[in-house]
RNA sequence: GUCCCCAUCGUCUAGUGGCCUAGGACUUAGGAUUUUCGAUCCUACAACGGGGGUUCGAUUCCCCCUGGGGACGCCA
């Protein structure tokens, strides 16, 4: 059986990391089974929902590479794929329940019902609809409908336990007792989440609903209603909640929670997958740097964990670090060159670039450090990164180093790292200084910082004159 | 309050009764290399939440406790 899925996020900001996560698994159980994935935008919370989401989603899934076989632009077999255009498909299933007394309309209104949850809780009780609207004869509909009261549709649960098996928590069961009768259409006539997911999931054929932790409640729900459309189960996998370092759900307030907070710091897109996908899963041969297609080929349930883990920016910048320097160089150019525009680099020597991107690409965990990382070459003047380094300059040893140094720098005409480290030898012999004491306070000189890029190498992309003129600023300080 | 789920180093994880003196990765600390820095390589620190069972033997199975998370909405 061909397997279909769907990622069905809602438009109401930017693509969230765990929303990411959980498309990414979706694409990657796609691909894994030559399945469809799909795209839906469930867009019925009206006030929350705005246009401009959908088209960041497209443009953050695209990003990742994760294309979609069917959804809202590219059309499908089941069109169509905003729920919002669905609306009287959702309509005709609600009067279906209605009809054959499934559900029942509720007149109360969110006040009384807010209400009726507070004196609950207040009496440490089940917060539940009490049914109240349940037992209405069919003169009081008529009567209240005849007011011009706008009733919402509850669905009403039948008592029993609901079991089923989760590909990732394994046997799950729920009383139905402890499930109120809730609302599947508001009263304005738009569908609820459980009610338009499920009937869009019965219709479109959904075979593995592949979603977060936090909508294992509201699978019996969910269960339910297939049951009383007569749709046929999907499989079910919830997968781990991403967690942020105090252990709640990963929010705004652990940082930045969006893929294009990512993607605009200069993350690679295969590394954010990559990372991702060890979140709560692992490769039988225990490896952690994985291609997409080893992804794709390794994908097993299986061997999602069932606990939630932690966002670990740390190790995403290591993992990011390290796809950036297998980049090959000319890739790593042409990736860089927007943040350089943007920092209005002078970046017209190529070749001079080049040579900066191949002595930089090291010491960069994401792409837009190449700004602060190629600073050092693209200026006239040195500026000091901190007290300690002024120190060093001004050291007495240092200044010796610089007169010497700038005798060795007057003896030649082109600068190049091995003639850089001809004259650092001499140097040594001259001023009897040698290895740390003799490289910093260049170092410093050179690019105002204690820690950076191989020395010779700046010293040849700075070239003579340069090295000149930050070498006598350095003895003037 | 009710329901559901989870529990191995600081973090991500391996582990499905003996191979575990619990393995790997990130982080941190040392060292090697580099006459400097980074990258790289090596080494080290560091965990089975607690209590009961079952068993010849429990990280692994069962129960309780504790801790954490999620849901209980005319949000998704």
């Amino acid at each position: 059986m061909e397997t279909r899925v769907r990622f069905a996020p809602s438009p109401t900001g930017h693509l969230h990391i765990g929303n990411a996560r959980t498309a990414i698994l979706n694409w990657l159980f796609a691909k894994h089974t030559h399945g469809t994935f799909i795209l839906r935008i469930e867009d019925t919370d009206l006030a929350r929902s705005a246009d401009e989401y959908i088209g960041q989603i497209y443009e953050d899934l695209k990003w990742l590479g994760l294309h979609w076989d069917e959804g809202p632009d590219v059309g499908g077999p089941h069109q169509y794929y905003r729920q919002s255009e669905r609306l009287d498909i959702y309509q005709q299933y609600a009067q279906q329940l209605l009809a054959s007394k499934k559900a029942y309309y509720c007149f109360c209104t969110p006040e009384e019902l807010e209400q009726m949850r507070g004196e609950s809780l207040a009496r440490r009780e089940d917060v539940q609809y009490n049914r109240k609207c349940l037992y209405l004869s069919e003169e009081q509909q008529r009567s209240l409908l005849a007011q011009g009261r706008k009733p919402a549709i509850r669905f009403h649960v039948p008592s029993g336990d609901i079991v089923f098996f989760d590909l990732v928590k394994g046997d799950l069961r729920f009383e139905g007792d402890s499930i109120g009768d809730f609302v599947i259409m508001r009263s304005e006539g738009i569908p609820t989440y459980n009610f338009a997911a499920v009937v869009d999931d019965g219709l479109m054929k959904i075979t593995h609903v592949i979603r977060g932790d936090d909508h294992v409640s509201n699978t019996p729900k969910q269960i339910l209603l297939y049951r009383a459309f007569g749709f046929e189960l999907p499989q079910f996998a919830h997968i781990p909640m991403i967690l942020g370092p105090d252990r709640t759900r990963l929010s705004k307030r652990h940082g930045a929670t969006s893929i294009d907070h990512y993607r605009y710091r200069g993350y690679l897109p295969e590394a954010i997958i990559n990372f991702l996908s060890l979140l709560s899963w692992s490769s039988v041969s225990g490896d952690e740097i994985l291609s997409i297609q080893q992804l794709i080929d390794e994908f097993d349930f299986r061997r999602i964990s069932k606990s939630a883990a932690v966002f670990d920016i740390e190790k995403l910048n290591w993992m990011n670090g390290y796809y950036i320097r297998q980049l090959d160089n000319d890739r790593l150019l042409s990736l860089v060159t927007p943040f350089l525009k943007q920092a209005n680099y002078d970046i017209s020597d190529q070749l001079r670039l080049k040579k900066v991107i191949a002595l930089i690409k090291d010491h960069m965990e994401q792409l837009d450090q190449v700004v602060e990382q190629a600073a050092i070459f693209y200026r006239d003047q040195v500026s000091f990164a901190d007290n300690e380094a002024r120190a060093v300059v001004r050291k007495e040893s240092s200044q010796k180093i610089f007169w010497s140094f700038l005798r060795e720098l007057h003896s030649i005409a082109e600068l190049d790292a091995n003639i850089f480290r001809d004259m650092m030898k001499t140097v040594q012999k001259e001023t009897g200084i040698m290895g740390r004491d003799l490289w910093q306070p260049i170092r410093v000189a050179l690019t105002g910082h204690l820690h950076g890029p191989e020395l010779p190498l700046i010293a040849e992309i700075l070239g003579r004159d340069k090295c000149e003129k930050f070498i006598r600023a350095a003895i003037s300080n």
